[in-house]
This record gives structure tokens, C-alpha cells and sequence, in this order.
DNA sequence: TTGAAAGCGCTAACAA
DNA sequence: TTGTTAGCGCTTTCAA
């Protein structure tokens, strides 16, 4: 079932029969109507084996990811998903276990048109396999800077600037940063504006400390606190599963958010924003940023790129429920 | 930079480069060497458009996913994903939104040699278009029984049934059940299991509600219950998330779990796994549904498949801390 | 507006 | 063990 059918069964040439299915203008509309009646009955489908080794494109662009268990993650796919199809691309999705390089099968220039890489771990083995490949590719909320690479990534030294600020107009002064694994750079820079909010009002940091970005370490976290009686009024915690933990064990012992304590987070997880009181929370602009992945990537296909550009997305802190004015002792 | 290049290089044919490349037993070591180093110092990789082309496979089995932000499908996932690797294919993932027939690209036979369909929201759809299209696939976590497909699902009924059982064996008599939307076959499957088991034990249902998979409309449910003063002494979820909602509620009115009220939930969530207490749930065997899904698929592809299997997995009770034996009154 | 011919990069007979 | 030849299904000159 193939080209060669079509073109018997409609009474015209391949030729033909390829200009038809690639919207040529120079087709007769009548054969245009036999060819697509043939192709309809034979229940053709162009072979797209063929199709890419003639044209030298695929017309898919690769993704690689993680996790798929994060409403960031979920949020920048959907967008990358639509903007790519709205420019006649496809996505395909690649997880990326921790494995040795080449594992991954989009990572071959004739699979993909290009490839966008989401939050990598092992970042600069694959930003050294991909150059190596000259496969054209982009970098989203990557960790480290590179030379002659594009990437767009949130700025989360404002964000951790932001979400303090925010804190000390509300009258804190003892404000505590809980951060995720030190070895992110998101995380020593959300910390980084942290302390510069804090020094721009003349504060200093009540304490600072750095967990899993999970529920229970922020629980933790906050328990010991509880335990040595060093709370703070106001915490700012890295990430949305750590902030809902702390406020689980402060609920526990009747200490009450905003009320007693005020807490933000970070990313504006869809399921953290189900709990009461609503997170007050940094959210990522993920529709910008896999809007701008994909522009920037498409540029460097087709050569429209002179300069890698590396681009920083201000954060957007959403003022809920979970911040309060500083109670008066 | 192709195989003729490799073949110049390195002083032979193309056939022995090709040979090279596939591993045929049939290329002397020396030869095998220089080859091997031409293709080294080249940079190459074969053209994977062209292999398909003249192979007539690909080597990718596709997947089509609807939401990226569940520990359930990424387990899955990541299973499918190891499991397709050690049988020498690459797994490709596409996001299904609610487009119309045709968007999705990997149902191509030509782009993927099978398709993996987990938990289809058009499903019915999805399936018609695979036949017509001949395109080898199995069905995962479906809701429809279709013939001549294989499926892999897991018995819901008994994941129901287990539930309630466990919370009658510790002596509770008013057991309400909260099932997610009523539209999923899987949410009526766990209610029958739930009417049954109490049928067997000479109960009858306290109370059935529906809602959203969500932790709020979880949370809801059990405040209305509060606010109608109907609490049961006992809540079979047919979600975690769910469940957690209910905890949630029932904690702010001082009642305790599994003290005063026992809750089961159901999917082990990764997420809710680290409140407090922990949830007794239920657990889709995710590494036996991939595995098997792999397995089935194929099967189809090889031909030594006779006729559709359709598996029903069982569920597995985890006891945890969320229920307890009914309180005397 | 149409078609004949060449070729994309590779593998699979078949011969040597 | 190696190489020659003929395609896989499609698109792209080029000429008619």
C-alpha cells in the first residue's frame, strides 16, 4: 500500500499523487478529486520512513523529562505540545532514567528535527552529546550556564526576593528560608534573593535550612523547629510540598497559618493549591517559558539565529491565604 | 556524512560497514576495527529514516498519555519505559488532549511499530482509528471491554471489595463509599466490590457519593457529612487524594483518624503518602500492568499472538495507619 | 499542469 | 568473508 497504488488506482503519476498530498497548487482539480478518492478508498497514509529520508526532516521535536509527577512539568508540556502544533511539529516525550549517555533515542539527528530539554539532571553530559551531534536544542530551567547555548529559565533570585519582600511589608522580621537539595542552582538563588530582601531592610536571616522537595522533610523541618522552640513568624519555603508540610505540623500543634505564623511557597502546585488555607506561592510562568523554548528552538533549525540567547522569566508571586500582617507581641 | 563515507574511509564496502553497524557475525576482527574507527573518527550514526524505510519497523513503541502530574502513570511509565528498553525498543510518549481523531501522531504505522494506550480518555475512539489503521496495540487501565483487543487492567471490583472487607473485619457497620465521576468504569467497579463485600457480610450501604479525583471535593463530601451530622464510622475512597481531603476535614473538627473514623483510600499517590497518618490503600500493581502491557504488545507485533488476552490484575490492600477497629459506644 | 528519472541512506538477496 | 545490485517509498529536478 503505497505511493505507486494510489497513483495506479486514480489513473495519474506518483508525481501527481505527491504534489496532492503536499498541497501543490499546480494540480488540476479534478485529479486532485481522483487522487484523493483513491487514497481515501486504499486508506492510504503517506510513509513518513520515506517521507523524512527525502526531505531530511522529520517534523518531530523531542522532548526530555524527568518526572511525571509535577504540575510544572505537566503545565510546560501541555504548552510546548500546543505551541509546536500550532507550527506543524509534533512532540514525542523521552524519560530520562539516570542512565549512561546515548541512551536516550531521540538523541539522533534524524529522529528529530531538534530537541528540548526539560529540567535536565545529567545537564551538561547531554549539552555535550547534543553539541556533539549538532542536533539543534534548547534548555528549560536548566541549572548551569553554557557557552553557544539558548535556554530560557526562571529567575528565581526573584522570586525568593519577592516572596521575602513580601513577608517583611507584612511586618516580619524573624523570616526563615527552607530550600530544597543545595546542589540546585534555583535553590542557592531563590536563597540568594532571600538574603538580599532581607538586606535591602536592613534584616538578616533567622535561619536557613535545606530538605528533599517533599511534604514530609518540610513537615520535619518544622517540627524541630517546634521541638527546640526556634520558630520563626514567617517562612519562606522553596517549593509548594515543602511549605504545605510546614504548615501540616504547625496545624498540629494549634499554631495557626496566617494567624500565627505566615508561610509562601513555591511553583503553584495544582494539588498543594487544594489545601486550606490557599499557599500564598512563587509561580513559574510556564506558559511563557515553553512558548519561548519553542520559538527560540524553531529559530535555530531553521538558521534564523545568529547568538544563543539566554533568556530569565520573572517569577509572579500570587498573594493568598497563607500570609498575614506579623502578629503584635 | 553517511555510509558511503564510512565505507571510503575505511576502505571497504558499504555492505561491510552495514554489516558492522548490525553486528553481523560475518566481518573479519581487523576489518571490523577499521570500520568501527572510521565511523569513530567521522562522528557517525546510521540515518534511523532510512533503517525504517528498508527494515519496514521502526523500533519505537508509542504511548499515548493524558496527564503528566500522577505517581500512578509514571510509574507505569517508567516500567514500560525498562521493560521496552531490555527488548530493544525506545519508548516515545504523547500527550492526548482532547483533540480530535488524527492529532495524534504516533498512530502512524510507520512511526512506531505498536502503540501502548494508557487509561484513553476517547477511547473508543482511539481504538477504531488503530484498527482501521492496523497499527498493533494494547489497552491499558481501560474503561471499555472491546473485542479483538488485548487489555491489562486491574480488577477494580476486587480492589472494592477488599477495601470494605478489611474495614468490616474491624468491626465497622456504617461504611460510606466516595467514588471519583461516575463515568469511569472504574469507579462503579469499585462500588460493586463495595456493595458486594457488605452485602456478604449482611450490611448495606451507608452512604455513596461521587466527586472529583481531587482532594477538595473530598474534603467537601466529608464537611457535609459533618455539617448533616451523617459521619460514618468508616470511608471507603475510591482515591487518595480523596481520602486525604476527607482526613483533612475530619482533623480541622477534631475528629481523629483512624481514632473516631477509619478511611481508606485508593492508588497509593505518592504525594499523599507522606501525610499523616499514613493512608491504607489500595494499589494498582503498575510494574505487573506495564510489564504485561509490553508483553502483550509484543506479542501482536511478532504474529504469536492467536487470539486478544484481556488480563485483569489484582489490586493489593496496603494496611496502614488511617484504619483502626470501630470505636465502642 | 503533468510525468520520467534520479536519488535520499540504508539493508537484503545473490554472487563471488 | 566481501561486494554488486536492487530496491524500501517518497520528493525533486527537469523536460514536455
Amino acid at each position: 500500500m503505497n505511493i505507486h497504488d494510489v497513483a495506479k488506482k486514480s489513473g495519474l503519476s506518483v508525481v501527481t499523487v505527491s504534489r496532492v498530498i503536499n498541497n501543490s497548487p499546480s494540480v488540476r482539480e479534478a485529479n486532485r478529486q481522483k487522487v484523493l478518492k483513491a487514497m481515501e478508498e486504499l486508506n492510504y497514509q503517506p510513509n513518513s520512513a520515506a517521507q523524512s529520508l527525502v526531505r531530511g526532516r522529520t517534523g518531530v521535536i523531542g522532548m526530555s523529562i524527568t518526572n511525571f509527577n509535577d504540575s510544572f512539568y505537566d503545565r510546560v508540556i501541555r504548552v510546548v505540545n500546543r505551541k509546536l502544533a500550532e507550527q506543524g511539529y509534533f512532540l514525542a516525550l523521552s524519560i530520562a532514567e539516570n542512565e549512561g549517555e546515548g541512551d536516550n533515542f531521540l538523541f539522533q539527528k534524524d529522529r528529530v528535527d531538534g530537541i528540548i530539554l526539560l529540567s535536565p539532571i545529567e545537564e551538561e553530559q547531554y549539552v555535550a552529546e547534543l553539541k556533539r551531534k549538532r542536533i539543534p536544542f534548547v534548555l528549560l530551567d536548566n541549572q548551569f550556564s553554557h557557552d553557544d547555548v539558548s535556554s530560557v529559565l526562571v529567575d528565581n533570585y526573584q522570586g525568593g526576593y519577592d516572596a521575602t519582600k513580601h513577608l517583611i511589608e507584612l511586618g516580619h522580621t524573624r523570616i526563615a528560608y527552607i530550600g530544597g537539595p543545595s546542589v540546585f542552582l534555583s535553590v542557592a538563588e531563590r536563597r540568594r534573593g532571600y538574603i538580599q530582601a532581607l538586606a535591602d531592610a536592613g534584616l538578616s536571616s533567622f535561619a536557613i535550612e535545606y530538605s528533599g522537595f517533599t511534604v514530609s522533610s518540610g513537615y520535619e523541618i518544622a517540627r524541630k523547629w517546634i521541638r527546640d522552640d526556634t520558630l520563626p513568624t514567617a517562612i519562606f519555603a522553596g517549593d509548594d510540598f515543602i511549605a504545605l508540610g510546614v504548615v501540616q505540623a504547625l496545624r498540629e500543634e494549634g499554631i495557626m497559618v496566617p494567624h500565627d505564623i505566615s508561610v509562601v511557597g513555591f511553583d503553584d502546585q495544582q494539588f498543594v493549591a487544594e489545601f486550606f488555607p490557599r499557599l500564598t506561592t512563587v509561580r513559574q510562568p510556564e506558559a511563557q517559558l515553553g512558548s519561548i523554548g519553542v520559538d527560540l528552538l524553531l529559530k535555530h533549525i531553521n538558521g534564523e539565529m545568529a547568538e544563543p540567547t539566554v533568556t530569565k522569566l520573572a517569577p509572579q508571586l500570587l498573594v493568598r491565604e497563607s500570609t498575614a500582617y506579623v502578629k503584635r507581641t
